[in-house]
DNA sequence: GATGAATGAGGATTCATTCAT
DNA sequence: CATGAATGAATCCTCATTCAT
């Protein structure tokens, strides 16, 4: 549990720093001075501070996932299930505004292409994640256009993460309205 | 005529550099090398690596605002004109992936979020970008949806972006066809 | 100890380059070689040159004002003091040859002029130096000439520094007899 | 004269530098703007900076020695030569600032070590300057302590370099009457 | 002679990582 | 396991000097 508590302190303190100073901004130092730790300390729980990021970056994505699926079910109907998916997304990032900036600075560095090509590359049988499967169940049901997955993500997410941003930053305050608008108008572009 | 070449041929080495490796993957003396010059030549001609990079985005950024604007006019219907600038953009970032590159780690970066405070921080009568005449004429003729424009241009860059991101990482490859019906999707989200 | 161990050995390192060869002419590199440590070493102990730079030069003051204070009595009479001062204060840098061209490069130097300017406008109440003290003293009991701080003090060290310069550069050899007979000298030029 | 001219210009750009910021605040491209010539120009009429150094030391110095000689006369008094000697050049150098900072600053230098140590170890037969002639006259009369030049030096240049250093610096306003009262006090450390 | 663009060695500083305690 | 002092490669930038025009 000790063990757990230091592991989870400097995760904390990486999220923190790397989400608002960026990779660069936030050395080793640092996080172990924000965590409460020594400096070597990171290194009994982390190989290098690669794997630290990654291990976040995989924290986080799990912990998406995990919301995103609550009470989330197949059985629904498409659109219903995109709005759903969408909103909940859309709710987390806003709620948690530093998983949002470290998402967005592990997608736009290397660490993102690496991820991305994996996901592309991967063989068919792989998992494929919820919005995935309703892209091609909505292709399918000709209730989506037809689109090649990666499109369909670009129609979905491009929005979704450039509003977030905004957010983020203060340059929009998004109320419960405009959130059921906002992906309203998201379905508005994938739907047939 | 000398000047300007080396100058030119600095940017371009710094573009290429910065847009696969990131800003701090172009260390200056990797930019001189690339560029074919002394480590110091780069600083005859740009005080610092920070203004180098902030010359290379405005120069970036007034031939993009070029190309939107040719053959654009103010006189054609709202969708219309949506779908011409969409196109032109997607077009100019598919040709020129460097450029896109380099945007995007500009925008994701302090430079950028300086730049982006700047913009929402100006006075109302400042210019508006021809993205901005439009989405208020849209919301005006209610040809539109009712939105901040923060939300718009969310709707309207944010699929392009995510789009040209793939197509630059070569996870899509994008067709004329698919072009049109990308675009067309876009006004999809954001027309009443 | 460990810890003060390198921190000690590298002002030595310090004090010996920037004595022989002035500021510019110990770049850090040098002063971690010298001290047998490596370059990031030193900042470990000093956040930067200047700080170095400036602890040293603390700590070499200390020390004087250590050694003219030892045996010091304010009861004796104003010419036995000034002899007791000026001789103590020669011998130690006739003793400590480094210590002198370090804190003659210091005086001779931006930060030296920061120094004086900042005693030079001290508030009246602070604490003086006890030459200082005894130049007032002297003047008050009507045994030294009337001249403002600055020009008994250029009576006194000017003559003092002079020397000391020709001695550490092998151009005057000191004995005893001729020490007490400067400083007699230079007592001749204060006293009325 | 055109070729004069430039190079005149140039040595008073360097004084004015070099003086203010020191040897290192003064780079050669910054002498170059300060004189209104390009770079190279410099290297046109000064082999190096080195040289440009040195130049302007023998100009200032023989501007220093000719000011001294100016009216003075062997014929006269010890005392007389020498308070008339210490005046003039306190004078010149209260009214020419940069010449004084200009000349600490090269004497506080390696090169001024290598001067001293030149003149040190000169043949005897060379000329004397003055003060040299003065000296030695003034202990064959026995109207002055005996002393070895470089300990007469001391005591009669000290004070007055570091009496003029506080002026210029503004830690002390010299008047004619505190000059001649000034100069007597290091007339009364030397004399006999 | 005059120019100033070009050069690259050199200097201060940062930071991921190691290792002795 | 925890620590944090030590390390040195890597980075940005400066500046004396050169040389083609």
């Amino acid at each position: 549990m000790k063990n757990n508590d230091k592991r989870t302190v400097i995760m904390q303190a990486a999220l923190k720093l790397i989400a608002e100073n960026g990779f660069h901004g936030a050395p080793m130092s640092m996080i172990a001075d924000t965590a409460g730790v020594g400096t070597g300390t990171i290194y009994c729980h982390f190989k290098s501070k690669d794997l630290l990021i990654k291990e976040l970056f995989l924290e986080l994505r799990k912990k998406i996932i995990e919301v995103l699926l609550e009470g989330y079910s197949d059985d629904k109907p498409i659109r219903e299930r995109f709005l759903h998916l969408s909103t909940v997304l859309l709710r987390h990032f806003i709620e948690h505004p530093l998983h949002f900036r470290f998402m967005e600075q592990y997608f736009n560095s290397p660490y993102g292409v690496t991820l991305r090509r994996e996901k592309f590359l991967r063989e068919p049988s792989a998992e494929l994640d919820p919005f995935e499967v309703l892209f091609l169940q909505g292709m399918t049901q000709q209730v989506m256009k037809d689109f090649p997955l990666p499109v369909h993500a670009a129609l979905a997410f491009g929005p979704l993460a450039a509003l977030v941003r905004d957010h983020v930053l203060g340059f929009v305050k998004l109320d419960d309205a405009m959130i059921v608008k906002f992906t309203e108008s998201c379905w508005d572009g994938i739907k047939r």
